[in-house]
DNA sequence: TTGATTTATTTAACCAATTAGTTAAACTAA
DNA sequence: TTAGTTTAACTAATTGGTTAAATAAATCAA
């Protein structure tokens, strides 16, 4: 899939628009907002991207392929089951923590149904997904992992951290003095180490 | 907290919006269809409610306590800091299972940054994490848990089960002829086990 | 019980504001 | 000149909310 190199404006746009989705969601976003926010006519919005759905789809396609590509380059860079099951979730927990519309468009998508999920946004997840798979095999044929359904271990991976990401401003609302919140680093380590545990372990019960 | 008896009607308005709140989202939700998908007129809804913002608050508090009371009532009558993380696990999975309307809301929520979620739907979501403090401070002292932030282990339980529920459209859309998708008991069995590994364990690395 | 009176609820029609999208003219750079 | 881009003004449809009248339900006096 390659996408049209955009220009100046357009660019600038996306980006704009990408915010206010994760923010207020497809039809919380206001075209007339977004053109005052991004500082520029609302018809060269339309002239850019046709229409809003045309700008959300180019939004989550653009930014799902971004991190995709990325956390994949640096599974493959990895050599080893469990070394590369890490990478992946820190790789996307750090992917998550610097591109914080990602989680937010996500789990809107998700509580949505995730039906209507642009098709090629929904394609960059399960590259996620292959992989995973294929690290998940690999672990089990080496014999580190036990048997998991790798759709629900890619879930609770993206569910923990997104969840963990977007809950930020609701952790910095409550905080205390005494700072007792996790800094994100250690947050990821303590998911990483429990998705591992999970996932390694053989059979409790 | 208590909340006022409804009549029959703005309890079957409630229930319709709820659902719709969770499918479409706030700014999704549009009145004039809720009163034809709810069967009343749209001026009915306003009598009963006041106006789209408070019926969306009912819709939060009443759903939030609901769950809420049920997964800490649970988790009272067990007792052992490890049962009663499991009980609460457990519990919120189920209630999240049959109220799917909830973790969508939630979901929607967090992904708006959380900051605008009625008072009293957050307070209820604050006494699940109190309760959790509570278990992990329990099981802490009794040196079964090893010591860990509550509110991220609170973000990890509901962001795995949330996420896992609400992607059961997916699953069905690319479920293959051969089932390899687990059922939901599995599942939840699975997240149990992977959370509980890693909230037990002594730290590894 | 019966009929009158008040109170609660529902209805259709209406309104003002908002919103996605358009247009034609103006501007800019090749 | 010409193709690409931006602008202000405009439009048609949607949407949250209102109103006053109609209907149903509860209360009460005889």
């Amino acid at each position: 899939m390659q996408l049209k190199k955009l220009s100046k404006t357009a660019e600038h746009i996306l980006q704009q628009a990408t915010a206010m989705f994760a923010e207020q969601g497809y039809n919380g976003t206001i075209m007339d907002n977004l053109a005052k926010q991004a500082d520029v006519n609302k018809a060269s919005i339309y002239y850019h991207f046709g229409d809003k759905a045309e700008l959300y789809n180019q939004c989550m396609t653009r930014l799902f392929k971004k991190v995709v590509d990325r956390v994949i380059d640096q599974v493959e860079q990895t050599r080893g089951s469990q070394q590369k099951l890490e990478t992946l979730i820190a790789a996307f927990a750090k992917e998550a923590d610097s591109n914080r519309n990602m989680p937010a468009l996500l789990m809107r998508e998700f509580a949505s149904g995730g039906i209507n999920m642009p098709v090629n946004a929904r394609q960059q997840m399960q590259r996620t997904l292959a992989k995973l798979k294929e690290i998940l095999q690999q672990g089990e044929e080496e014999g580190v992992f036990h048997h998991s359904d790798p759709f629900s271990a890619h879930i609770m991976i993206i569910g923990s951290i997104c969840l963990f990401i977007t809950s930020q401003p609701m952790r910095e609302a409550i905080k205390t003095p005494t700072k007792l919140d996790p800094e994100l680093d250690d947050a990821i380590k303590g998911i990483t180490r429990l998705l591992l545990n999970g996932l390694q372990q053989p059979e409790v019960n």
